[in-house]
Formats: C-alpha cells, structure tokens, sequence
DNA sequence: GTGATAATCTGAATCGATTCAATCTTTGTT
DNA sequence: AACAAAGATTGAATCGATTCAGATTATCAC
C-alpha cells in the first residue's frame, strides 16, 4: 500500500505539501492540490491511521462499556453512539461486561492501553468502590457515563429521570384504582435502581397509601430474578394488584413466571415496567412502559463525549438529564378493575 | 505517559531488553526481567498500541459490519465475536449499515483504511456487485461472510443450512394437517432469502403439495414488510391456514398486523418464523421458530478470521455451515386444527 | 587459562504519518 | 525595478514501538 513519501514523489512535491491537502488546511496552490489529489487517487492511497495516531496522540476511537449488548436495552444505545461517533469520524468498539466489576477492569484497561480518545461507560455494580475508574479519568481519557453514575465520582454524564418516570407510572396505577403495589427492584448498588425504588415511593406517600416493606422484592436487573420473584411474590400470603418492574428483562421474567402460574394480565394483576420490551406491540399483553429514549442515550452521550475530547475540556462536567414516556397499554387497562370491587 | 526508552533507563538496560520481555519471546536473563517489570510497574508503563502497529503492520483490530444491531438476530452475534476476538487479544468495532449497499461501502473503506486485520461482513443486498468486496480482499484483509454470501464471490463464511431448516419447519406444519402454506420471504438478492424460499418449495414438492405462487409474498426482512404483507394475505380471496415468515422482524410485523385484525393464532392462523423472537416463551403466543445458533455464528466466525490472519492464510476459504434448530411451541399447536375439520 | 560456543544484550534503523523552522515564490507598493 | 510582506513549499526531526546485525558476556571442555 502507498506511503505518503510515494505521493509526493509522484506528485512532484514535498511530504510536507501532501500533508497539507490531507489535513485540509488550504495553503495549498491549487495546481498543486491538483497534482496532489491526482497521484493518491492513482496510487489508490490512504493514510496510515496507525502512524497519524502515533504522531498526533488521538485514535479517533472511542470505546462503549455496557453490561451486555444482548440485553435489548442497549442496541438502541449502541446504534445512537456508533451514528454519532461515525458522524464526527470516530470508530466504537464495544465491550461487554456481564454487570462484573472484574471484568469491567479488565475491559477499561485494555481500552486504556488502546489509548482509546473516551470511553462511554455504564458502570457495573461495585460495592462503592469507583476507584479504577478514577484512575482511568486520572489517565487523561474522557469518559461520559450512561445511565448511571458510579458511586463517589463526579462525571460527565447522559441519564434519564428514573425517579420522575416511576412516579408517573404508578400514579397511573393507582388513579386505576389499585392500592396494593408490588415491586422488583434493581440491583441496589446501582444508582438507577435506587431512583427506581425512590420514584415508588415517592408516588404511594404522595397519595398517601402505605408503603409496605413485604411487596418491595429486590432484583438483580436479571431475567431470573425477575422470574423468580414474581413467582415468589404471587405464591407469597399477600397478592398484591399491580406490579412495577424495574427493567425490561426481569419484566419478561415476571411474564413467563406469570404465564407459568396462569395468572392473566391484566385481569389478574396489572404490569408495568421500566424500559420497553422488544416486541412490544406485536405480543400479548401489550406491556404498560416507562420508555427511556434509548437511542438518544447513546447519540448524545457520545456527541458529548466527542465535545469533551475535542474541545480539550477532558473533566468539565455536564450532566445531561433526558425525560422518559409512560406509555399506558392493555397490561394495565381497566379491564380487571370490575374484579377489585366487589 | 511512559514509554518504552523511559522504562529502559529505569531498568537500566537496553529498548531491546524491554521489547524482548514484553513480547515474551524469553531470551532474557531471569534477573533483568525481573528489573524491567519493576519497572514497567513503577511507571506504569503500557505499550504504546499505535507505535507497535506502525511497524508490525498488525492492529489486532476486527472489524464487523451487520445491517443493524437493533434487529434482534444481530446482538448475540456481535456477543459470540466480541467473547472471540477478546479471548484472542483483538478488539471489535461493529458498524450498520441498514441494508444499504452504499453506506456498506463506506463502512468498508473506513475499517480498511484503519487497517482492521479482518471483517466480519453480513453483506447488503446489491443487485449482483460485489466488486467493493472483492476489491477489500484483494487489499489484503481477511474477510469471514456471516449469515449469507454475497452473489459471486468465494469467501470464508459461517453460514446455517436456512434449506434444511425451513423444510424442517414446513413438514411439521404439514404434520399439522395444514394444506394451504403461505411464506413471506426476504429480499430475495440474498442468498438466504433464497434458501428458506427453497426449502419451502422443498417440502411442499415432497409431500406432493402445490406451490401456489399467490402464497408467496415477497418481503424484504424489514418489519413493514412483515406487517403489510400479512394484511393483504389476509384480506385477500384465499386465506391460507398458516404462515411461514423468514425472519423474525418481519415475524413480529405479522404478529401486530394479527392483532390488528382480531385473527387469532393459533386458532385462525398457524404461525412460524425463521430467528427466535425476543422475548419468547415470555408472551402470548409463543410462536414456533427456526432457531440459529446466533452466538455461535459470532464466536466461530470470529476465531475463523482470526485463525485465517494469524497463520497467512487470509485467502484459504473455508466454509462452516452450522445447523437450526426447529422450537415447536403454541403458534403451530393442533389447537387450529379443530377448524379445520368440517 | 584459553578458545570455542552459546546465550544475552545493545542500539541504530525502521514503520508512515505530522510539524514547523527555514527557504523559496509571489504579490503589491512605490 | 526594488523591496517588503505575505504565501507556499520543503524536509529533517519526531512520535514510540520492533527488529536484527553485531557486540558483549557467560559457560564449558580441556
């Protein structure tokens, strides 16, 4: 493959000037531009990403941190961060983490050692303990969190309002006449469950139900923990009405444990829960959903990320809050109000 | 940040010394090895990835391109390539290209120009070209076709036997008593649009069914397609008593346009669709799929390219074909079978 | 102790771009 | 026509690794 040194030499000029009409910075005649673009369109030549990188200190890669792309939460992120990215000219790889820190390490430090520009990051539960990614901002590369912020660090930042979202689906619940309110929560290590379980409460106190300990059940954001939770619950002595989800897969957990037990939703208990399911639509029931704007997550995460990284302003923090949709459907329709009044 | 000549002084041995017990090829005496990694410890010290590629000529960098990650099929593929080129010291960057052949092309040049080691391709329809492929090979990178082949080329590919999988699929629905079959196909400028095609011909010719060609829709693997396309099936003259769909977006397009139309599955319409769908088993109805090793796809694919980059032999073609697996659940159940016995 | 042989170690050259001080051209002014 | 200022061009130095021919050191037999 042609080096620039070719180029020049085909072109008559000097590696010098052959930079320059690369770089687009036109202090360049234009007969000589001319020459230039003619001789790399013949000797089929592109440059060298790897010597570029070396000289300039910038890969032009950015690098994607999420639990687990096969969680269908995250292609919409994935696909809104790879738009952005190849629209400003940068390249995203993806690393999965499986919600383990270890792993979550060892993936940032291979993306360090990459010399990756930034970094968009979902942060694994860790027990508090942030350090390694403290380290890695240490280090000079950019990072924009999505979703959630790990415990202890002041980053940069693309979340929805988690806590607003619940709120306004279990008012909706409870204006459709339920006053007995199950839910699984996340992992609580992770700052979005938190606000999930906060978003909860915050609506029972508002209309002054009581919030009763034995129907929050705690999850692991997890299919089966959602499964298996459901069933515990339905099994358990006090059935409730309605049951909130705290995300998507453990919500398709309730709904195969539900169909296991034959207990129809909605006419036997009402489902809501936070992210939209895949599918969502096509299947029954139609599942009543807190909807974050996944594909915004990701674009502006890494425009900001990109922002960060270009305008030099590495540990500026800005903190992007986006709104989520309550979308109301047939999981949460009146039709099993008539079996609540007697 | 360190490098290598600042590690060197500090071991107080020569840049070759340092390169040599960082490569492993272990013609180091035990007690300056000991000293180098003291001291690639005490400054932390971590290779410079670009200056090694400048000379080595290798990026240790894959490149995928798939149509989209947002098509349920493609997240366990992209899982089972990541947990393959991680495995192997290679990073992944995955790219869409929303079926257009246009933006494949960019995509190509792009990962070709950052000189990936190699390309998983699941190749865009193209009327017939495939001249831009053709030319990324002849460039020196290694490609492995997933999925599908493009028209005229010899490649590496991991493909599944989609013939003998939908003929799997029609016998059964035949099994069931059905007579009246119609399929929705892909685009039909993929060779595995052709194939489900042929193995629906297949087992119809086999049981000594007619091939009626108003049973055969022809869709392009999009979820509109799936929807309309099952509208006017069913708003036409001749209703058949089960759908074969191949692939699951356009699979879930059918299902809302059932839904829509209050016809109910199975008791209406038999149901089946080439891919699982997400969420399956989780929902009603659970529909009867032919399943492919998604992640398996991936992760062998991966460690093909890889295999064929590391030992030169980039243009070896080797073809894996692996085996579907037919799930028979509720959609294609001998509930509908009472209607159809007058 | 000597010489031969094997085992290590060294460091300049190299990969292919960008940069920028120095040089050369062009343009404009009087 | 002469000169200054602005504009364009050149090319050696640089980024940070790997490589490998040649230098140095260690080992061993006698």
């Amino acid at each position: 493959m042609a080096t620039i040194k070719e180029v020049a030499k085909a072109a008559d000029v000097s590696v010098g000037t052959v930079s320059n009409v690369l770089s687009g910075a036109s202090k360049v005649s234009s007969a000589n531009r001319e020459r230039v673009v003619k001789a790399i369109r013949a000797l089929d030549y592109y440059p060298n990403h790897a010597a570029r990188s070396l000289k300039t200190r910038q890969t032009q890669l950015l690098g994607m941190v999420i639990s687990d792309i096969t969680n269908p939460y995250f292609p919409l992120v994935a696909r809104g961060a790879e738009d952005a990215a190849l629209e400003h000219g940068y390249l995203l790889i993806a690393s999965n983490t499986d919600h383990q820190v270890e792993r979550e390490k060892r993936v940032l430090t291979v993306l360090r050692n990459r010399r990756v520009d930034g970094i968009l990051l979902v942060v694994a539960p860790n027990g508090g303990d942030s350090s390694h990614i403290k380290e890695i901002t240490g280090s000079g590369t950019a990072i924009v969190c999505l979703d959630r912020i790990p415990a202890g660090l002041k980053l940069s930042s693309v979340t929805v309002d988690a806590i607003h979202g619940t709120e306004m689906c279990i008012r909706h619940l409870i204006s459709m006449g339920h006053r007995s309110i199950a839910i699984i929560t996340g992992n609580m290590q992770l700052q979005n469950a938190i606000d999930r379980l906060q978003g909860y409460r915050n609506a029972l106190r508002e209309a002054e139900l009581p919030v009763e300990e034995s129907l929050i059940l705690k999850g692991d954001f997890k299919f089966t923990s959602g499964y298996l939770l459901t069933k515990e619950l339905m099994l358990g002595p006090k059935r409730p009405t309605a049951l909130f989800v705290s995300n998507g897969v453990m919500g398709l957990g309730s709904l195969k444990a539900l169909k296991e037990m034959s207990i129809r939703c909605p006419e036997d208990l009402a489902l809501a829960v936070f992210d939209e399911l895949p599918g969502a639509g096509s299947f029954s029931p139609e599942v009543t959903a807190v909807v974050q704007p996944a594909y915004e997550i990701g674009f502006r995460g890494a425009k900001l990320l990109i922002e960060q990284i270009e305008s030099g302003r590495r540990d500026e923090v800005v903190e992007i809050y986006l709104k989520s949709e309550l979308r109301i459907r047939e999981s949460t329709s009146a039709r099993n109000l008539l079996r609540q009044m007697p």
